[in-house]
DNA sequence: ATACGATTTTAACTTAAGTGAACGACAGGG
DNA sequence: CCCTGTCGTTCACTTAAGTTAAAATCGTAT
């Protein structure tokens, strides 16, 4: 499958648009690709780019207490943009753990595009509104399980995260030491038989 | 202050709408008031309504394992939407935790609305951005956070929460047991001497 | 004023995660 | 090829939260 295939697909997911205003945008969409470890964004920098993931997987992290921190995960088809309209200094970092394609966007991409498809609002619009709610959902999850309940969670709703990323960043992701997350698996493997 | 007069107010915090986007918002604005204990949503009815806090407080929370856990509080200038779009039923409850008076916006009314303000989409835009950027900043804080840690954070952050909601509710919020909380704010009072 | 229920606190005990340290596996660079 | 640093695991020990239960406190309605 060919790069623009792979676009077409995944902003056609987010069904909403037409097949000419897909067009639209896939023909003018900007690509980029950045290797493993690549820093998208690191703290104290002003975000200005948004980014959609083609392949590969994004990072999200932040350093408390002289510790990375994951605090989200970016995989094909996920969408992530600066935190402050306002231009205020990123506290998080955006880190490739894997080769990755994406696109991106910027102010001024967002014109040329709005001047054909005066529409994008809604758009926006709508994936805003998917990842509030989805940001609830996972909010109502963590705050109601322990640990170990959210290691489960995880490996249902996103076993393919457990595959591609260390386990100590999984660790900081659900808010516990790679220490705990290595006893919570060994528990639960000696409890299965 | 009157009603009229808080409204114009709260509505013009949002930092987005002129004096006179404002007052067609007022004008058409409908108001209702509750009584202590109203459930606005109950879990597996479909919310169509969205709301914003003129007076009071409303707890939006679940039952999990039998047990009420609080997800979010809402005060004086919030806003709250049902989380889902598609009108799938709700797994949150909405319950007034003091005598309220709220705005009431569905669908019908956004029409009327946006019939004589075109630029409504932007408003909601910009309150979306905001509530997304809020939600990582809260995840991120508890992600990494102790029980504790939670517990000091929303005493600096939300302390007037603390006054006036039951400890019970803040401790679900807070994702501990009412034990704990007490446990917690009795260690803290004897060390800070 | 009293009685009741709900809330908060306290306590004893259990369980699970944090801490610090050590070990082996592994990968990449010299 | 070995050296080195990272990663995952394991262990012993500490710490804090969960559990269960009971007592104390508070508010409200009768």
């Amino acid at each position: 499958m060919t790069l623009k295939e792979k676009i077409r697909i995944l902003i056609s997911s987010f069904e909403i648009l037409n097949k000419e205003e897909v067009e639209i945008i896939v023909e003018k969409t900007i690509v980029g690709k950045f290797k493993k470890g690549t820093l998208l964004l690191k703290e104290g920098q002003i975000p200005t780019k948004c980014y959609m993931v083609v392949e590969g997987c994004v990072r999200e992290y932040l350093i408390k207490d002289g510790e990375e921190k994951s605090t989200a995960f970016f995989m094909e088809g996920d969408t992530f943009t600066p935190h402050s309209q306002d231009s205020k200094p990123s506290k998080h970092y955006w880190e490739c753990v894997e080769d990755c394609i994406l696109t991106i966007s910027d102010s001024s991409f967002e014109e040329k595009i709005r001047a054909a498809l005066p529409r994008l609002d809604a758009v926006f619009q709508k994936i805003a509104i998917e990842k509030i709610n989805k940001a609830k959902e996972e909010w109502s999850q963590f705050i109601t399980s322990s640990p170990e309940e959210r290691y489960l969670n995880l490996l249902e709703t996103k076993p393919v995260l457990l595959n591609r990323i260390p386990q100590h960043q999984i660790a900081s992701y659900l808010g516990m030491k790679p220490q705990s997350l290595s006893r919570i698996r060994k528990r639960l493997l000696s409890n299965k038989s």
